[in-house]
DNA sequence: TAATGTTGGTTTAAAAAACAAACCTATTGG
DNA sequence: CCAATAGGTTTGTTTTTTAAACCAACATTA
């Protein structure tokens, strides 16, 4: 059942994540941190050093009490980059960041589906973005969807924008064409991964990401919206998928069975919410219903908005602060923040990324459930290496 | 921040969990389960049985093909005992179980608190239980609680059923009265470890359990009963507290905020709720959609029902499983089954052992949080073993 | 400025675990 | 009785971690 990881990896994945936590650690400090002696963290930055993947980079002040000064360490930025991609119905963005989740270079277009399968387009748009970008660095590639999917396996189940109504064994069909390591992932959840690597230091440990956009409404001429509510479900600092992969599914409990939207809205009315302040509250108060009960039943100390829904940050603010307020039944406040991406349009492809980062900075923990095309933490790094050696010999 | 474990004890706590979850396995499978090799196994299972905690139960039989017959290995059921018990504002109920959580006696009595403490209270049912058990073998003891409780620390922060409204350093004060491990635990949360023990081989990852009780109104006239309601949340295989401690604290979404109870009936109609189905139907609706939302957002497997609700087994089952499809937009069926303790009035106590057991069997994770009073696994069982060695010299 | 103390980091030897291979045990099936 | 086979143990080797001694580089102060 369960697969024995080389026992060693597990502490040398450990130095890598604490370095790329907490950049410009020393040694010392390391050895603190996780517990492990001294020696012992010198013998594994020195075989980092030589991967490539740390760097010395400079020294700090010695203590009010003198001693030697402590050479910082950080991940080598130069080593890769990765690249991040959303694909919607109408258009696609790709986001290409360093180990460190800085932004390097992002570019935006529209699609064209035309009814030809997304594997088609995905190919397309990869090779207009692998034009732009230096290629031989490229470690890896994470594609963010809308849908029902499983990133273990690399299969969407189910994808409403984007038309697909029965499982597509995405990854498997495509790996042959794709010489860098690819995966694919919710678009809520990539945000989540986001989320998770941009405030990777001091992070909350239960939170969720609530995606909304503006879609066109399936069975309506143009014009006419309705608000998409995607949900990524973060729990004990980890992507929380379920057990079929559709946790994060939204449906508000005020629904009517007859509606087609998420919501208890008549369909007909949802095509004013953009004009009409008075529906967006009604809205905005049915989520802020649905979210409270989320927030206070697994105690989330976090809500975090993404998507088109954030252009009425302040109007959805103190109506979700209420509902979480009056969901509650005792005097103190269990202090929920409330806040929004700092990503905007390029929440999902920049989180998309994210997500390999956080595959490259993990540890493989004992039980994890295992994604089947890619191992996590000094494993990876080794696998990216090895293709790396067999690239430059062709 | 994070402590080291000692490298060996990962090792050994896995193989004692396998053991424990896979009665009468053999040496040779625990190796390939766990991806060790058979000899490093051979070593550990000699550790444990001289340790006492790993007997040499039988020989199976060899296989179509001859070879040695395997050796089946099983947990010492003789090793001890842990006594789980519950207190609720009338009564109380104990339960001890062996280290395979069979139920090996219970007992249970009324309580008068009459305005004595928690503390006193409970020293004196501890008085009467342990008159009537072999007290050398007692491993170790957990007290199940309604209200919002930390169990890593030990502390009681609030508890309307038992009158508390200040955080209560509950084990601090007791530590030293008592000679054997003691921890506590929110009754909702007792049930779900209840459940992880029960369906150990073969378990949800991802489940709540609804403890449903029927309480006297705070502000009413005795008689005048409310239902109750607690959620214990289980997160990949993990009992999941929040932020706080406070998960699993419900309030319906449709509760008006002028009512006392955790729905929207108003206060004065819930008495009838034993005698009038009607009632009932609306609450269990009511109730049901709340969960319906939890179940889908979280793609839940399961969803246990404990406590007084149970005698309306019937009544809910129907009214559950359509609100779940109903909140539910893809044809096909995520499959989230409904079941009911099985335990009974004996869920909570039960449940609480069954903490103790789980933290004898599970495998320290690097980054799972700590308790402050208790390891787990190995360590643990090298505690219990060091303190029967000290209470026998005296 | 020399002596002393302190802290960061490395080296070396010893220990602890885990593994690999040889070997023993006990069976089935000819 | 003899292979073939599978479970389990023993022995020796490799990997990984630690402990302790040591070096490096600083501050303080006599």
């Amino acid at each position: 059942m369960a697969t024995q990881k080389k026992i060693g990896s597990i502490n040398m994945s450990q130095v890598i994540r604490t370095i790329w936590l907490y950049e410009g650690i020393s040694r010392i400090e390391i050895s603190r941190t996780l517990g492990l002696d001294k020696s012992t963290i010198t013998k594994i930055v020195n075989t980092l050093l030589g991967m490539g993947i740390v760097r010395n980079v400079s020294e700090g002040t010695a203590g009010p009490q003198g001693g030697r000064k402590p050479v910082k360490l950080a991940i080598n930025r130069d080593f890769g980059y990765i690249l991040g991609i959303e694909i919607q119905t109408d258009r696609y963005m790709a986001v290409v960041i360093d180990l460190q989740g800085k932004i390097c270079f992002s570019y935006s277009n529209l699609i064209n589906f035309s009814r030809r399968p997304l594997k088609k387009v995905f190919l397309e748009i990869l090779q207009t973005i692998t034009n732009r970008i230096e290629k031989t660095k490229l470690l890896g590639i994470v594609l963010g969807l809308p849908g029902l999917i499983n990133s273990d396996k690399g299969i969407i189940h189910r994808s409403k924008p984007l038309n697909i109504i029965e499982d597509v064994y995405f990854l498997d069909s495509i790996i042959d064409l794709i010489e860098v390591p690819l995966l694919i992932e919710n678009d809520a959840n990539s945000c989540c991964w986001g989320e998770l690597v941009f405030n990777r230091a001091n992070i909350s440990k239960n939170f969720i990401f609530v995606l909304g956009e503006l879609r066109e409404h399936q069975s309506s001429s143009i014009g006419k919206h309705v608000l998409a509510i995607g949900i990524g479900v973060v729990i004990d600092s980890k992507v929380h998928y379920g057990e079929n992969f559709s946790a994060g599914e939204f449906q508000s409990v005020f629904r009517e069975v007859t509606n087609t939207t998420q919501f208890s809205l008549p369909d007909n009315q949802f095509s004013r919410i953009e004009a009409d302040q008075e529906i967006r509250k009604a809205v905005f108060q049915e989520l802020s219903k649905n979210i409270a009960l989320l927030v206070n039943v697994f105690n989330l100390s976090q809500v975090v908005f993404g998507g088109a829904i954030e252009e009425y940050k302040n109007e959805i603010i103190p109506i979700l602060k209420d509902e979480i307020e009056k969901n509650w039944s005792y005097e103190y406040n269990t202090g929920c923040r409330i806040s929004f991406s700092h990503h905007n349009a390029q929440s999902v492809a920049y989180g998309s990324a994210c997500m390999f980062l956080e595959y490259l900075f993990s540890t493989p923990s004992v039980d994890t459930g295992q994604n089947e095309y890619l191992p996590r933490g000094i494993e990876l790094f080794q696998l990216i290496l090895s293709q790396k050696v067999n690239n430059n010999n062709l």
